[in-house]
DNA sequence: ACCATTGCCGAAACCGGTTTCGGAGCTTTT
DNA sequence: AAAAGCTCCGAAACCGGTTTCGGCAATGGT
């Protein structure tokens, strides 16, 4: 409404493309294919240019170019933060990553949030619809995702975080954690465990599926039976962990040690130890899977498997810009591993 | 270096002005007038020209707007990840909070990380200087904060969460938590505490100062004596909170009680307590600020202030918006409470 | 020596908006 | 009834880039 809107920094004015092009003495739309690779340019003319361009620290808009280009060099995320909020603590990591590759390359990160399914379809569909990010990261992806149906249609770019369903047409960065489940297990049995629960994470979820598998990998690999009592309900906050020790320790043959999915489950374990009188490490052996930083808390502090977090969100990023510059999206997938940190949670099966 | 980039998106072609204008029998620039609010354009002409973009779904590319304009709809948000990282459970409450602010306006969040000042005054000229942010929001403020300086210079719109020391041309948002730490002091001195500890935050910070004032006012009010010995070295993490703690239980007259300026400091006393037999609660009275979800891991949990972030990320992206769309920012300033939550690490104090 | 390429660049259209300017038509004033 | 003033809109320039098209000059082939 108001038409007398001041003019914001009159200080210096950018150097823009008209700028260089008369220092240069070409045109403008030379100026632009030699910075833009054309076939065209002669390579004196490009090299002149490109260093008269760093000379001036020239720099397009991004987006005065999208106007025509339609690409606004911007990735988008949208984060869901409702229910077990179980990933916070990592949110500001994943951002360090994201930004960090993204900046390198003079792009940028735009963020959203949304609270349930349906927004946040909604919100991808609008801000790419509206140019606002030429691709999208999906975190906490699930075995069938609508995110991926959505954009898949759409024919949007976007990377996933984590493994899904039907990967057609999809590129993913993750963390091999059913690995880190497996090798969980193997430490424990090699310490003398026969009875070893399970808690599951979120159901629906990719990593959920996977972490079952490398628990049933790794009892299988010891050579022990399977037994599936010592599998319990999913637990994803304390209070499900606690319930879930407490079902596993009330066993006619009970656990030794437990193995949770997610960290915040496995501190339930603590509050279960102090009821019962056990000591974790010693009557109670626990490995869990995350590394989130309260793990120090306790005495002793929980042995897990550490992501990176960081690293994660760097990949992402680089994996989706790649795709945006053409590539070809099942090309672009790369696995890493989780890193065990001993805090002296997990320890020999107690002589019964 | 491609040339040959395949066109994305050819499905439903975006409606633009040109098409509206079309359709209403005007030019463009008359179509942008009507909308923009612009006084040669009659009442009718308006009316109809709005329905008409209402109906047809137009909404205009903000980068396209952007290219005349300067202001791309968009604000900025830079977040230094490194040391200390006691906020980082906020990130995605905070997050939520600026998002949904932003996205009611239909603008929109670009995020940043930073290492070190320098590093975040480079990210903000230059996404400042390349128009990917119209201002900006400035958390964890300083008393003393280059950004300010640096912004206040450029005159580039920003706003605080948190005070600060030169207020000058300064819109803020930030919490009174002096006002928490000084009802802290009261509630402990209405249960018999007469020796309570103080345990400060981050040095430089603005936060540390008034939080110390708030205890100091408290100390005032509840005629005690004003005790140095009483306020210990600043604590942001279990480490120096146990330290802090363990200097004033062995001062010749022992605190009965501590208020601490940050939770995960306060998270330190628990380890002492163990330590020393003592029952948090009862023993030895607790209470703190920041209201992290870790605060119930412990039995019993402390009892903190709780801080509104998501609310406050909400305000911020108003006051910002509202900036920068021409309002004065030393009116652009709100106050709000923290909120109390009794999780049972206080109590009266123990009969000497 | 002539013609067909090829290499290289200028000119101009274009992207989707905003903003300035001028003038047609109507009303008001004198 | 003419001059002056308003109201309202069209025309066109503009923002900062990209991309198409055409043509000049140098090169290559025969």
């Amino acid at each position: 409404m108001q038409l007398t809107r001041e003019n914001r920094r009159p200080r210096d004015r950018r150097v823009t493309i008209q700028d260089l092009a008369e220092a240069l003495n070409l045109t403008k739309g030379t100026v632009s294919r030699a910075l833009n690779g054309y076939p065209d340019i002669s390579e004196v003319t490009r090299l002149r240019v490109r260093k008269a361009a760093a000379q001036m620290d020239y720099r397009p808009l991004s987006h005065a170019q999208a106007i025509r280009t339609g690409q606004v060099r911007s990735i988008g995320l949208v984060l869901q933060v409702n229910e077990h909020d179980g990933h916070r603590p990592f949110v500001a990591d994943f951002l360090a990553g994201l930004s960090e590759a993204v900046s390198r390359r003079d792009w940028t990160l735009t963020v959203a949030t949304a609270e349930s399914d349906e927004a946040t379809l909604a919100l991808l569909a609008k801000l790419s619809d509206e140019r606002k990010a030429d691709g999208f990261i999906l975190p906490r992806t699930k075995v069938d995702d609508p995110r991926i149906t959505f954009l898949r249609d759409e024919k949007i770019p976007f990377v996933l975080y984590g493994r899904t369903g039907n990967e057609e047409g999809c590129s993913w960065y993750d963390i091999e954690s059913e690995l880190a489940i497996q090798d969980a297990v193997q430490r424990l049995t090699a310490l003398g465990h026969t009875r070893i629960g399970f808690v599951p994470g979120a159901p629906g979820y990719t990593y959920a599926d996977l972490r079952l598998r490398g628990y049933k990998d790794g009892i299988r690999i010891a050579g022990l039976e399977r037994d599936n009592n010592l599998i319990t309900a999913p637990a994803l906050n304390q209070k499900d962990g606690a319930e879930a020790a407490r079902a596993l320790l009330s066993l006619s043959d009970p656990v030794t040690a437990i193995v949770y999915s997610v960290d915040r489950a496995a501190f339930g374990a603590y509050t279960v130890a102090q009821e019962q009188g056990l000591k974790i490490g010693k009557d109670l052996s626990l490995i869990a899977y995350d590394g989130v930083p309260e793990g120090t808390l306790f005495e002793p502090g929980l042995s897990t498997f550490q992501v990176g977090t960081r690293k994660a969100g760097e990949q992402l990023a680089d994996l989706l810009i790649q795709q945006i510059q053409g590539a070809e999206p099942e090309k672009l997938r790369a696995l890493a591993r989780a890193k065990f940190l001993d805090r002296g949670s997990h320890g020999p099966a107690p002589k019964t």
